[in-house]
Parts: structure tokens; sequence; C-alpha cells
DNA sequence: AAGTGGTCTAGACCACCCT
DNA sequence: GGGTGGTCTAGACCACTTT
């Protein structure tokens, strides 16, 4: 059974995106809400919060909560996407080549990210992305053993996300993101399909347990021109 | 007078910046913070619910709130951050330069992003950034005219959104972010100083309104080199 | 079994917007 | 003044982790 609140925020939710709430029209009063919905007015207020930190909503003191017009942009895919989502909003015609996948010790650089001890191993796993036949992505992974031993080739190949959500059980938490734009090195032009390009940008993730346990550094390079990152800021005041 | 969770919020998390909370360790729970602070539970938890979205703790159920080591990394520069913040973050040796300021009729492209009508008018505003005596950044500013009737290139050439906030009273509530990498036109080349690179780093900005309204159409148009963004980025699950 | 965080309730007072 | 959202309270039950 589903919590109240986020039944409550799906249904809202889904409303808008199907165009059922007019766009810049209010929502019913939260006291009205209360009623239609049975519940309390805090829980309301937990249902509308999701609402309006994910866009969906303005909250207007003394006003009321105004409906946005959400599918005016094309929607947010802001934090952490798995480039199999991705790749499933996109098209069909996407491929990972698993370029290297070996136990090694860490070198300075990502044994300090990963804030281990000389004696952890990681993982280092080298993908391709091809999207319609190009080269365009290189991603690099580094998993910490201890925590995923059973780490295999074949599953690189497939999602290591899927992999440890689903079958690990393991829920990834929240990630610091790094954008950077950077000369390509000679990895890079070997392993992409690069033309002419002589940037690319570099997304560099930390990855956390849910016991904030920092378990995975990742660096996914892209070619500049099929890069696109949306974010959708809120302001804390 | 603040408000009671956010003095809280204010009071913890400049414990553990300051490091007299050491990370790894875990918060006092709930309970024992009510006492701590006289106060309810669920204040605690709005309280702690702020720690958690900005990165202070990490909450895990049936254990306790886990502290993060936060001067691991730099802090994150996320949302919204005007030019001016930015620069006095890095040195002091940066200069806005406005270019063009002038009350134009909206083209296609603006007039669509703005969801206006072809009666009204915006603000166009283009500014080089100088740092360090280079030309690195190009920021172009499209403003409704009747939400910001008393524009000038003074506030331009200093800050227009402490213009909005602090003497128009206006708070610029959210916006959403899209980031993109591309050649440059003739004019980024006239305007920055480029050197050989071959592409710039595109930041387009949505600024709405406290109350909704869409108002600002920004693109800050870097130099590649020079571009950094951090994120941090939580899951809904 | 005891302690933790997650959800939910019913009620209160406040600041703000509108008419 | 009546309605709105923002804050705060005291208490309840639940799911989960640890001992």
């Amino acid at each position: 059974m589903e919590n109240k609140y986020l039944s409550i925020y799906n249904q809202i939710s889904d409303q808008i995106k199907k165009g059922e709430m007019e766009p810049d029209t209010l929502l019913p009063s939260e006291n009205e809400l209360t009623t239609l919905y049975d519940t309390s007015r805090e829980t309301i207020r937990k249902a509308l919060n999701l609402l309006s930190q994910n866009g969906f909503i303005q909250k207007v003191r003394g006003k009321g909560s105004i409906v946005i017009d959400v599918n005016k942009f094309d929607f947010p895919v802001s934090g952490l996407v798995s480039f199999k989502e991705l790749a499933q909003k996109i098209d069909n015609k996407v491929r990972t080549i698993v370029k290297e996948f070996s136990l090694v010790k860490p070198d300075e650089h990502v044994k300090q990210q990963l804030n281990l001890t000389s004696k952890d191993l990681v993982w280092k796993v080298v993908r391709v992305r091809e999207i319609s036949d190009e080269k365009i992505i290189l991603d690099k992974d580094y998993l910490v053993k201890k925590y995923v031993p059973g780490l295999t080739e074949e599953i690189c190949a497939d999602s290591i996300y899927s992999y440890l959500e689903n079958d690990l059980n393991l829920t990834i938490s929240f990630a610091k993101k790094e954008i950077i734009v950077i000369e390509p090195t000679e990895e890079d032009r070997n392993l992409l399909d690069l033309e002419g390009f002589q940037n690319i940008v570099v997304i560099k993730n930390y990855v956390y347990f849910d016991d904030a346990s920092l378990f995975q550094y990742t660096e996914s390079r892209h070619r500049p021109d099929k890069f696109r990152f949306v974010d959708f800021a809120r302001r804390n005041h």
C-alpha cells in the first residue's frame, strides 16, 4: 500500500500532466483538499510540497497554489539518470560496449575520491555508449569491491544501476555532480567518434548508498554536440 | 524573528560546517533534539529535512541521522547564482561591460519562450563579463518590460538580480535551467576572448516570479575552460 | 524489547492577499 | 474580514535497526 501523501501527489501530478488541471489556474485550497481526499491538512501539505519541488505547482501565500504549464517545456531529466533509462527515452538504436572490466588497486585520485584505504580494491569499468551507430559517451566507473563483490561483465553490459537496486536491493540515495568541459584525451579520441570536436563534456558523479557510504565514482564523458543537461532549480530563501 | 525550524537548521548546519559535529557520526535522535531545542518533533523534522536536502546529513530509518563530511568537496554552488555573487567568491578582478541595452519587439524565439503577445515589449540586455582581464562570459537577458519598467543601463552594469529583489522587492522563485555545448557564433567570437576554443557552453535560464509568472529568459554563454557547474542531486523514490 | 525515523491527525495561531 | 498558505504543537501508530 502506497503512502497517503504520495498517492495524492501522484493523482494530482497525473492530472496536471494530462492537462486536466488548467495551467495558471488555482488548485483547490488546502482546506478543500483535506475534505476531497479525506485526510489532514499536514498530509495535503506534504503532497503539495512535493508537487512544488517537482515543478508542478507554485505556492503563493495568501492566494493559493498555481498550476504550472509543464508541457511547455520537455520535462526535467534532472538528478541521477542511468544511461539505460535515458536511452529508452530517446530511441532504441543504442548499444553498450564494455571496453574494460577489471579489479584494480585504486590510483591516488580515485582512492581519495572514494575515501579508501590502500587495501581496498575497486572494480574499474570502462564502457562506450553507442547511439544510432555513433560512439557518443565514454563511461568510466569505479566501484568499491567490498560493497559489490559479485559484479560481472554481463551486468555491466546491461545496467549496473538496475543490478544494484533490483538484484542486490541496495538503494542509491544521492550524488554530487560536477560538469566541466575539457580537451579530449588520447583515450577519448580512440574510443569515441569525436570527429572534429575539440572539447568533451565531463560529468563527474559521486554516488552514495542509503547509509551515506560513498561507493562509486563515475566519469561520464560526452561528445559536446550530444550533451544536454536539464535542471529544475528551486531557490531557498 | 526567525522561524524556529530555520534557526535550528542554521545552528546545526553551522556546527557541521565548523567540524564541531564529527563526520560519519550520528546526530542526537529526533526525540533528544526536541528536548534540546525545546520544541515539537515535527519542527525538528522540518529542520532535519532541510539539512538532508542540502547535503549536511543523511537520514537512515531505524538508525539515525548521519553527519556528512561537507568539507571533503568544495561546497555546492547549485541553483540560481548571479554573476555578482559568483564573482565575489572567486576574486575581485571582475568587470561587467554592457554591450547593448534596448527595448525591442521580441523575436519569435523569445516571444515563445516568455509566452508573450505581440504587443509586449522586452528589454534586451547584452553584457560581457570579464574576469582577470579576460572576457569569459556573454550574458544575454530578455526581461518583460511590464514587470520591470524602470530598468536602466546603470542597473545592468551592477546587478539586475539585486535590483529586482532589493529595490523592487520582487522575489525570484525558481528557474528551469538547460546546459548545452555548441559552436560559437560570430557574436561570441567578437565579444569574448575565445582564443582557439571551438565550443562554448550555453546555459539557458527561465526565471519566474513568486507568483509563477515567467518574466525573464537568459542565455549565459561561457568559454568552456572556465565553466564549472556543481549540483547536489537527491533522488526521489 | 527498546530506540529510531516515517506517517498521520486535529487543532491552534500567524502573515499575507483580496474585496 | 474571510480566505489562503506557513508554522507549530502533542500525541498516536508504524516500519525498521540494533541489542
